[in-house]
Parts: structure tokens; sequence; C-alpha cells
DNA sequence: TGTAAATTTAGTCAAGTGTGTAAATGTTTC
DNA sequence: GAAACATTTACACACTTGACTAAATTTACA
């Protein structure tokens, strides 16, 4: 006999359950009871679907991971690669890096807890950390290395390593530390503004270090 | 009776021990009884010293901050305010700005968990969050506020917000992701020049946001 | 050295943990 | 509707957790 149709329906409860409890601090401070209570399912059947937490954790993982998979940065730039040969594609090029990740990270088409326990995880070492390291983290660096490489043949690695982390680190660090921040600036949520302007500072910031054309 | 000798060397080994353990992955991941087995204590001793493990939680943190209580930024850049009528005296008040975070955050006078755990605790609300953010992010914060507008001085809040995000957010991330950048890169520790360059690229990056000269 | 107090120790306690199971319930398919 | 099995449920298990205590030990000071 085959699955039941509430039997997804099920899965998807526990596992958004387990991301928002998660995002809310961290997975070592997620139960399996907690999580059957806030989902509104059983305990027993976290064991029937997932068999173990770890298991349950990982599911969660790869659910966040899902729409990353699904149009990676290599095919969102796909498009552009022809144009790659003058500056000004160059150019375009850093804009559209700089913009997948904003787009994808504060999109409101997807909970907070998908890109806040990434990063979570991402911390300290566990099997969680590499499953989002070698399915996000190192595909998205190979493809920003091979944009910077054809923009400037002869960069060093580190210096590569440099600059994907000071344009990576400061959208990250708004999904990481939102609340703080918006507490802290007594706003509600990074207003659109605020986020163009983001952009446009770090592409700018980006084409000025590769001397590439601004605007 | 007063307090004996070995008390401090107690209550060191304990919030040391705690340290360690809530940087390898978080504060809700350290029990009691981890804390005594690595600090070579009693399980009772941490209820003897410091009531509970809430308490022992804010010790911890305390410890960790101490350095930062002890100089201030705003008494590290104190001795430049004067040179701040010139763009030269503004040009080096941003490196001095610079500089003060990567000096705290990468000497190796301190042990590695000190940088952390601070940043654990930001990322979700606790009474530990609120323990950082007001002894340390807020007052730091101002600080940097009144250079911007020194500097610039129609800059709105929103801005300076975000330019000290675009300043701190890739420092920041070289220690919440010590491990795994130094892993994927496949080094054993960042080297001297790597931080060097690392705060030219900063403060430069802002000198040009502020239309200040470079070098 | 003796004594008063500070500290350490080993152990207890109730509550919470992840895992597992057997029975009850629900759904699908004939 | 009935058989077949997928799912849910309530409960039990051994183990870990933070908190606490009374007794043992160690220290400081007269």
């Amino acid at each position: 006999m085959h699955e039941y149709a509430t039997s997804r329906k099920t899965r998807s409860n526990l596992i958004n359950a387990t991301g928002e409890i998660a995002a809310e601090t961290d997975f070592s401070n997620v139960s399996m009871r907690a999580v059957a209570k806030r989902s509104g399912e059983n305990i027993g059947s976290i064991h029937y679907h997932f068999g173990n937490k770890d298991t349950l954790f990982q599911e969660v993982i790869k659910a966040a991971l899902q729409s990353w998979i699904d149009e990676p940065l290599s095919e969102y730039i796909a498009s552009l690669q022809p144009e790659m040969d003058t500056k000004r594609g160059q150019a375009r090029m850093i804009r559209l890096l700089v913009h997948y990740h904003i787009k994808n990270l504060f999109s409101d088409n997807k909970p907070v807890w998908h890109h806040k326990i990434m990063y979570h995880v991402l911390q300290y070492s566990s099997k969680l950390r590499d499953l989002v390291n070698e399915s996000l983290i190192q595909p998205n660096d190979e493809t920003i290395f091979k944009i910077f490489k054809k923009i400037k043949s002869e960069i060093k690695k580190s210096e590569m390593e440099m600059l994907i982390r000071m344009i990576l680190a400061p959208i990250y660090f708004h999904v990481i530390f939102r609340d703080i921040f918006l507490s802290n600036s007594g706003v509600k949520d990074y207003s659109k503004k605020y986020l163009i302007d983001l952009e446009d500072k770090l592409v700018n910031q980006t084409l000025r270090e590769f001397k590439l054309p601004i605007g």
C-alpha cells in the first residue's frame, strides 16, 4: 500500500516546527517534545517518519537548502556569461552575483528560519555543517572564484576568499543578527530602500576593487 | 573569615571550561557535568560559587567582555579626536576604528572562546544578549556614530548603521566562521598579512565612501 | 596548634531527554 | 464493506539534566 496523503503534511509540519525552534536559539536546544507540541503532531510520529533526531535535523537542513539547489548561483548567472569579455559585462556580473544573495535571503516567500539555521550550523563542526558546506557554500564559492578569475586572471586564492567574505559577510550579517539589528534600529523590517542601498554599496565597493566601470 | 586563595582559581577554571564548551557549539549545549569534568572541579562547586547555571553563564560573558570594557573604543580613539577637523585626521580615525576591532579580535593574548561566545549570544533573544548589547554593542555603535557625524554631518541614521555593518561584518565573520574558513582555505590560522590586507581593504572602502584621502 | 569558617565532595532528587513499542485509529484499494 | 497496511497514539524505558544538601575536607587566622 502507498503513502497516505496526510503523511507529507505531517512530515512538513514536523520539519517546520523544528526549523522554527532551531532558528529561535539553536539545534541543541530543540527537544522532540517541543517539536511535537508546536507542530501539533505526536512525538511517536517523529520516530515513525524520521527514525531519530539527527535524521529529522538533516531533513530540516535539506528543506532550507532546497531553493538554493533548485537555482544555484551558477545557473542564475549563466545567461550573462557571454558578456564577460567586456568590462561592462563583468560589472553587470558583479551586480548579479550580489543581487542573487540579497534576493534569496530577503524575499518574503520563504520562512526566516530557512536562512537562519544555515548560518547557525555553519558555526560549529557537525554533520549538518558538512551538508551545508558541500551542497551550498563550496559550489557557491567555486562559481564566484571563476567570475573573479575571469575579471582578474592573476588574482590569488586568498584575495578571492577575502573579497567573497567582504561581499557576503554584510549580507549574511543582516540575516544572522536580524532581530538585534531591527530592534536596535527601532524598525519592524529592513525597508526595500535599505536593501537596495546595501546592494548598491556592495556592488560599487567590489567594482572599485576590480577597477570596473560604476553605474 | 575571608575568601580562600584557591577560590578565585576555581571560579576561573569553571568560567574557562564553560566558555570553551560554549564556543564549541553554544550555551544550550553546555551541561554542568561537562563543565565540572573539563575544569577538573566538582559539580557542587558550581552551585557554591555561582548559585545556578544562568549566573555562571553571565559571569562567562562578563569575563569575555572585560577587555572591551577596560579599553572601550571611545577611549582608544580619544587621542585622535583633536585631529578630527582635518580630512587627514578623519581618515586616520577611520583606520583606528577598524584597527581597534581587528586588534582586539585577532590578538593571541585572549582565548578564542572570548570572542566566539559574544557573537553566539547576540544571535537570539536572551539576558546574555542584552548584557553584550548594552555594555558593548550599543556604546560601540554610539562612538562610531559620533565619528561618522563629524565627518558627514547630514548623514542619516540608517546609512550609518549600514556603514557600520559593512565595516564590522567582515571582521566579525572571520571570528564566527573561523573554523570553516580556515578549513576550506586549508590553512592553520589567518596570516598576519591576510589580516593587514583585510584592514586595508576595509579602511579604503570606508574612506572612499566618505570621500576621504587614501593612503 | 586550635578553631572557625570557607570550600569541596559525593550523593540524592524530581524533571526532562531521546528512543522504542504495542495497541488504536485512519486510509486506501479491492 | 472488508481486508491490508500506513499512520497515529499513549505510554514505558533508561539516561541525563540542574539544583540542592549534609558531611568531609581544607584554609586562614588567633
